[in-house]
DNA sequence: GTTGAAGCGGATTGTCAATCCGCTTAGGTA
DNA sequence: TACCTAAGCGGATTGACAATCCGCTTCAAC
């Protein structure tokens, strides 16, 4: 259906992947696409042309996350213990998070009008390996029935913006993930 | 020190705060100087002068939600359980996020370069009260001694964020707030 | 009533995202 | 190798919007 890039427009397409991706390591979360064009040495048009909008950067970006997470989704799901694979899961998520910027912003929004097919694909797939994660640790009595997946999807992103707020989030990780699991933990203590 | 602002300016200026509200209300959180100003009918040069960046305006809307809060958190400190003071005054914080959008920005993003006096002299006396009705569940034991009164803030912020994400926040309040707790809560669960 | 300080307004400027279209290049064909 | 054309490029330009500036108006003290 889409017909290959011509080798300049991939190789552009990727450089302006590999210059965005640096911007974002450097802190510069805005991810203006004049500003991208300029630091990767071509033509807005150019860059306007690869990523139509801000958000189909975003989700470029995000691509990779999304597809080692998704892994990692299914490896939780195939845990002896149903609730060490909630934990595992949730863990991986929200690390994914504060390593990817532009992962966390694409999943803390909901799915967007015109995402591409990759995005909305891979975020289905998320959703359906967390979906037996979930349902297993439910049927095992050991998380609360009355959360849905929806509320488990924005609780652990909240914990991540809650990280985000404040300086060191990395040093935070351990203990509010150790909150966030004792919350939704049903049963013993 | 600050000599009393003349019968016309303290109208547009209290004009202003009543046009910002609702269109805050409404759901414009953008809440665009340039914006406002032409809504309430007056020129932009007006509302400039009154608040001098967004940010301004934004401290000015949380100032009531402050004061309430100040109160709350007092009277949570003089509760007979300091773990029922705990509850009490984490939802209060919960709810005026979600009531007042202006305060969740002020209480999220931490203390402002060039804040009103107001406003820095507000978020004191908050973290004040927070600290004692905190101290008091440590000192009972009923608080996991590794979070920080920093820790407390930025979860519940954190929960309010997550609240915000997807729809119908209010009916989600009671499940969201009872994951923290849970999370927060040492000893019997 | 007069006066000067305080306040007002909105045209204007500066900034930045986004578009448009003439030019260039890749890569297929003969 | 030369040609051809669709695909891609680039950056001047446009449009939208935040923020300023300064001549004019209003308040309120005397």
């Amino acid at each position: 259906m889409t017909p290959p890039l011509r080798a300049d427009a991939a190789r552009n397409r990727d450089q302006l992947l590999a210059t965005a991706r640096l911007a974002m390591a450097e802190g510069d979360l805005a991810l203006q696409l004049n500003d991208i064009a300029r630091r990767a040495r071509m033509g807005v048009g150019t860059a306007y042309r690869h990523f139509p909008t801000r958000r189909a950067l975003v989700e470029a970006l995000a691509d990779s996350a999304f597809t080692t997470l998704i892994e990692e989704a299914r490896n939780a799901s195939r845990h002896d213990d149903a609730w060490t694979g909630v934990e595992v899961m949730l863990r991986a998520l929200l690390l994914r998070q504060l390593t990817n910027p532009a992962f966390a912003e694409v999943i803390a929004t909901g799915p967007d009008q015109d995402a591409a097919a990759q995005t909305t694909a891979h975020r289905a797939e998320f959703r359906a390996a967390a979906r037996s994660v979930l349902e297993r640790a439910r049927q095992a009595g050991s998380l609360w029935p009355d959360l849905t997946d929806d509320d488990l999807h924005h609780l652990v992103c909240g914990t991540a913006l809650a990280l985000r707020i404040g300086d060191e989030p990395t040093s935070r990780i351990d203990r509010y993930l150790r909150v966030l699991l004792d919350g939704i933990h049903a049963g013993q203590p």
